[in-house]
DNA sequence: GTCATTTCTTGTCATATGGCAACCCGCGTA
DNA sequence: TACGCGGGTTGCCATATGACAAGAAATGAC
């Protein structure tokens, strides 16, 4: 069993049975630069554990810019929760930033599973609790954090973002321009 | 049973059957204005379905400043997720802006339904599906709306916030200061 | 190697918002 | 009635960021 799978899945009420019966779900794929996962307005019918790679989400403005709106790295779920739950076309499109290995759960295969094992389903249930709670820590950070602070802590926390992805979706992410980005950069150079 | 807790639990996969159990692990409370539900440091037991009222969360400014993170309204949830499923201290506080009529369900109970009635673990993961990508769409207005139609926006899908809410605490709930609030609302009086 | 495209930086000016302080108003209370 | 106080508004000035455009640097295609 793919290491990566045990330590994505890692839960106390989870036994090795357990792990071995949700890794047996999972299938091995990988994807090129530039490729997408997941496109504007296709329903999702799987989501991905990202053993290696960069996998970004963005939305599209009013008038067509890209907002990109997640950054997933290594050991991460690459998910679009909306459309794979509630089985309705994604707004989000996921394009791996580069080559990229990761391994696919489909949605049957992962309802099964999600009412068969209670371990699972308190896994799913704790990432959906930790998922929020980044959320809301993001929303805070657009109140109370200056986007100097915010794109440094973004450098610390993935710093694999900087080496792989153009400044312009990283200022989007940030809530930003470009332009302001460029000028935070040098005064942070200073 | 309480017909706001039928309309609560509403999914194509919970019996009548099911809907009596989950009514029963509910308790009727009542709260005053003022009063909390949670506090800053408290580690929650309970999630509350709210039947009456309006409950603002919020959380606290490095230099000791309210910043409000959440209202919630008639039929709502009035949750803290990681406190009360990581069973750890909550960092939001949970408070009544009215006085309110709630039904509380105790983390066992909730446990007990979660794991053996499978439309409620359904229920429960459609919640936190939605939850989600409400928490992503208030990241998203934050960088891509203005202050002022953020706003609107919240007039027009909490109307009763602006009845019992001080402006300083909607400000801290759009990103902004009471003083750009009051222009703003100057600008849309013109 | 050359050309085209994308990415990044920089300058100029406009705009939104913040910080601070003064002030006004309504309301409860001594 | 007078006072104190919380809530809201306003004026003044500072600052962060945006919009737009030009140019420099890097990248990719042929």
């Amino acid at each position: 069993m793919p290491e990566i799978i045990a330590s994505a899945y890692q839960h106390p009420l989870l036994s090795p049975e357990d792990l071995q019966k949700i890794a047996a779900s999972h299938q091995r794929e990988t994807i090129e630069k530039g490729k997408m996962l997941l496109k504007e307005g296709e329903t999702a019918h799987a989501y991905y554990l990202l053993q290696s790679g960069l996998v970004r989400a963005y939305v599209l403005d009013f008038d067509g810019h890209e907002i990109t709106t997640d950054f997933f790295s290594d050991g991460e779920i690459v998910i679009v929760p909306t459309s794979l739950f509630q089985r309705i076309p994604s707004q989000e499109t996921l394009v791996a930033m580069t080559d990229s290995i990761l391994w696919r759960i489909r949605f049957d295969a992962f309802q099964a599973l999600y009412h068969s094992i209670p371990g699972f389903s308190e896994w799913g249930r704790l990432w959906f609790t930790r998922q929020l709670f980044a959320m809301k820590q993001r929303s805070l950070d657009m109140i109370r954090e200056s986007a100097t602070h915010r794109y440094l802590k973004l450098m610390k926390e993935k710093p694999q973002v900087m080496q792989y992805v153009p400044l312009k979706q990283i200022a989007s992410y940030l809530g930003i321009t470009d332009t302001s980005l460029s000028r935070i950069r040098k005064e942070i150079a200073r």
